[in-house]
DNA sequence: TCTCCTTGTTATCAATGATTACGAGCTGTG
DNA sequence: CACAGCTCGTAATCATTGATAACAAGGAGA
């Protein structure tokens, strides 16, 4: 507790001359470029941000809150980049661009990935219940198409685990499984899964239509009308069937 | 390389007095119970398994070559304990029930589990092949009973990762993501996927087949007959149609 | 000007991974 | 039996690293 003021509300030539506690962020940064966090000792950060070392500590408290500080600040690139996906007409589609992007982030910066999605000790990013949110969002714009059988809260829980595991598996063990097939196949899963796998629907609605139609007009008890019909005359234009190979 | 030899092969007193090996190995998982790996100290494993600090690098060159040998221990209990789950004859309940007892391990072992399967640096456990290997088969028994929609292969790849997804983001948010209703929805999205949902399939293929019947029926192309005459007389019998609410 | 706060420097501590040197004790061979 | 060779244990030592303490420099504001 206890964050130290930035000297007064000065904070003009930041861009210039940048204030200690952004240089050291940014070091932390360009190291977890190639090394692993826990491999990153803080006189190296300390040199490479032109500071000394007891910096860190009157910023930070500790090597973990710079850690976890810059977990968090890679949730913001992280969201950011999120956000920057246009959103179409289709919620599920983006659904699944989403998941793209959330791979690649993950495969660009390994060890900031690594840093985020599995900390270590006590100290938790609290910038995951953003990107839950925001993955929330996009769930409900799911729901609100009509495009959703779960519950919201559970179907982005069920998607971010997944998309957490594939990119793990991608960066610990790369040679077995960093492959866009998995991904793909995972994503199709997880989220066909929750928002109802949209050809699938409707070749069981309309094969079932049909076979009402059918079975009421044969048995007498229903005639033939309204959807059964449109079905049907579909079903009469195309002979090879209402289903693909 | 070079590991070295145990004394010859006079091993037998090894449960009454083990060697240095085995209990330097016993130390580490045993605090492996309580601390994560990297914050365990070479000295307190020494003091613990009664064994002088160059013990350490004779046996495994490295703390990471010790550290790989507990994963690789783990991984043989989390096997042993997978080859006890009994096989039935529902091979896609079998996936099922190893998905489950695979999140049981995760939750019992969080150290060691995310020891094994977030290594860090370049030292990779090997026996995470022997882990696809055994998902492998469980697999192929699906596909072998018809159960299949995917390539082996890539269907053991997907549930893996899918199912060491939600296992991590446990251990790393339990307050958000320890949830066994995740677990389920993942699970039986990825294996439902892989597998092929069974009811799905059979009102997709029951209103398909019937469509088709219809449809050449009607068009006089195709008289109706064999599979599509079995579907049409059963769904006569139940004027509800096949499909279910 | 004087004082307070921030920042930078140096030195230092304790813990830790890793290694060397050396000796005790057992094993197998001549 | 004696000797060489191996495993194993002990102690001492190094370099690195996380973390602090002590203190000086320098600017901002009363």
């Amino acid at each position: 507790m206890g964050f130290a003021l930035v000297r007064g509300v000065s904070a003009d030539i930041v861009s210039v001359m940048s204030t200690a506690r952004e240089r050291i962020l940014e070091a932390t940064e360009e190291l977890l470029a190639t090394k692993d966090a826990l491999a990153i000792s803080t006189r190296a950060i300390c040199d490479r941000a032109k500071v000394g070392m007891p910096e860190i500590y009157r910023q930070f408290g500790d090597k973990q809150g710079l850690l976890t500080a810059v977990a968090d600040i890679g949730f913001e690139r992280f969201l950011a980049e999120k956000r920057r996906n246009p959103l179409t007409e289709d919620p599920v589609a983006d659904l699944r661009t989403a998941w793209d992007s959330h791979v690649a982030f993950a495969l660009r910066n390994p060890y900031l990935y690594r840093l985020m999605f599995t900390p270590t000790g006590e100290a938790k990013p609290g910038a995951i219940k953003e990107a839950q949110a925001i993955l929330l969002t996009a769930v409900e714009r799911c729901r609100d198409a009509g495009r959703l059988r779960t519950a919201p809260e559970l179907a982005g829980q069920s998607i971010l685990s997944a998309n957490v595991g594939v990119c793990m598996m991608a960066l610990s063990f790369p040679a077995l499984f960093e492959s866009p097939d998995i991904s793909r196949s995972v994503r199709d899963a997880v989220i066909g899964k929750v928002t109802g796998d949209e050809r699938e629907d409707a070749r069981i609605g309309e094969a079932t239509v049909l076979a009402q139609a059918l079975v009421g007009t044969l048995t007498g008890t229903a005639p033939v009308g309204g959807a059964a019909l449109e079905v049907l005359t579909r079903a009469l234009r195309t002979p090879a069937g209402p289903s693909e190979p």
